[in-house]
DNA sequence: GGAATACATCAAAAATTTTTGATATATTGC
DNA sequence: GCAATATATCAAAAATTTTTGATGTATTCC
């Protein structure tokens, strides 16, 4: 499957899973540190680990590093960007020949 | 995890997946019954069977019976919803509280 | 420098999703 | 009614994702 398919499939990863969904929603509450998600959610350290490296690949959130700890928010362009996507992959694209049959 | 995640994920599970991707963009071009779909993708029949009943579930796409063929489509309403549930699920709420510490 | 803290990474186990082939159901044309 | 066609469903296998616990790395504090 072509390479497009694979990044599109990669940003709504993000919210295809309960617990990322979880996340984001403490995220629109503000940024927060790995270490506030990680006494709010019902998960391990390297299981929330696992989760923000997601999210973050998705571009939905950015990190930011400071002294040890890091910092999560959600990210104004991935989110435009994504709903800017979900907007052209559902609109009739009528460059696209219509094949029909069966009629 | 509380219902509504599950709802919500359920969504967006229509886009996180490289052949439902593949399978949208076809019906971007129109209403597409279930042979010409099984001819132009690399799926056998109860694959291409299984992503669609996804698809149709998460509210994208919406099937329409016509003898014994099954046309589908990318549903206007389905659509609106999930781009106005991707705005809200990452737009900051300030009705949360800002939860943070380690600074 | 050494101990403590925050987080990432890794590998194995567990869970879930996807694929595949067989079978079931419904519709059409004879 | 019977054969053929279109699609759905089922169950087992395969693949992928998620969880878990152990270990590694970087930073801070003493």
């Amino acid at each position: 499957m072509a390479i497009i398919y694979e990044d599109h499939a990669k940003i709504f990863k993000a919210f295809c899973d309960e617990k990322r969904l979880r996340i984001l929603e403490l995220l629109r509450g503000g940024e927060k540190c790995a270490c506030v998600l990680l006494e709010q959610l019902d998960l391990g350290q390297s299981g929330l680990s696992y989760h923000m490296k997601i999210l973050v690949e998705s571009g939905i959130v950015e990190s930011r590093q400071e002294g040890k700890w890091t910092h999560y928010k959600i990210s104004e362009k991935g989110s435009t960007y994504a709903i800017a996507l979900l907007k052209e992959l559902t609109t009739p694209n009528t460059a696209i020949e219509e094949n029909n049959c069966c009629v």
